[in-house]
DNA sequence: CTCATCTGAGACATATATGTCTCATGGGGA
DNA sequence: TCCCCATGAGACATATATGTCTCAGATGAG
């Protein structure tokens, strides 16, 4: 996950993963100085601020790349995996910092349009016989973007090889939420 | 997920969910005042281990109470979910909490034996043709983890129904980990 | 070589959080 | 009714984190 900015870069990662990190660590973490990162920054309200802002773009871009409209909906959700296994390492956990409430209300409606395009490939995918319909769109969302926080967990933890992690995640989703009887490559259950 | 002390399980519940919080949001939320929980816990670091240490016995019990070598290895996952999404809602997040490092190597120790208890469910499942051979049991213990703390965040957040996920967690989980062609109910694929 | 820009280090002020202590109050048991 | 215990509230001290500022040094461009 790259970005222009290589401390924002090492501060989501940090506080992704460490969420009650200080400034001073955080500047530790991007190899400046706590100085260098307050000029950048002039809180650590608008450092999480524009780390989560960053972070519903990158979610945003995601989406838009794995192109939810086109084809199966299997292997829509097995590209939209794919892409936020990407994200989750740098923004995972980012929502649990502290943020302002009005801030937090304007990301949760920009993050709400990306939402509804997913329930959208979930319900044509229910509808075309491709994805189960006992499972509700709530529950792919919530799982989906959990299951790439444990895999990027499980990743620093050393537990999972990185280059393994998308294929375990598509396989154990897809095979999850697919309806019954359908098999990868099938267009037709 | 009950105790024999609501200040432990106040606290756990809102450390659980907000990392950040203080100890007088946990006071509060606790229906304390900051000198009680301070009688009670003499530091914030105190409180962390306690309800730490409490995780790891809960989710022993819990791995204690799937009786995770008995019946095939579906079944017994299946009575795990439903152990352990009792208890997500209060210790899901715990872990991101700072914590002395030889304390932390204590529990993490604990947690190994009975970590080790599922990844044997896991492999006997493997074996006997009952769980998918090709996911190490590394992420089986990953996803099932992280997957119950999503469902009790999707109950926190009003987007799931408390009723509903434990049936949810077990239908999607399973599937996803079952091997090939083995359904439910199937002792034999 | 000079100058402008950026940075790190550390001092300092402020804010917040933690932890301690004291006193008044309330509840329950004898 | 009395006494003991537990608690809340608030004051206070200490620690930690945040945020600001200044100065010296390094780097790159002209």
């Amino acid at each position: 996950m790259t970005s222009r900015d290589p401390i924002a870069d090492a501060a989501a990662r940090l506080l992704a993963a460490r969420p009650t990190a200080s400034m001073a660590e955080v500047a530790a973490a991007a190899g400046v100085s706590r100085a260098t990162l307050f000029r950048r920054y002039p809180s650590r309200s608008a450092l999480v601020i524009e780390l989560s802002r960053r972070a519903v773009e990158a979610y945003t871009a995601a989406v838009e790349e794995a192109r939810l409209e086109e084809g199966p909906a299997a292997d829509a959700l097995a590209r939209l995996l794919g892409g936020l296994t990407r994200l989750a390492p740098g923004y995972g956990l980012l929502a649990l910092q502290p943020i302002d409430e009005a801030v937090e209300a304007d990301l949760l409606a920009l993050a709400a349009e990306t939402d509804d395009r997913v329930r959208r490939m979930v319900h044509r995918g229910q509808e075309s016989g491709d994805l189960r319909v006992d499972v509700p769109a709530e529950w792919v969302l919530s799982s989906v973007t959990w299951l790439v926080v444990a895999a990027a967990d499980g990743v620093r933890l050393g537990r999972l090889a990185a280059g393994d992690v998308e294929r375990l995640l598509t396989m154990t989703v897809l095979d999850g939420l697919r309806r019954r009887g359908a098999s990868a490559g099938d267009a037709a259950g």
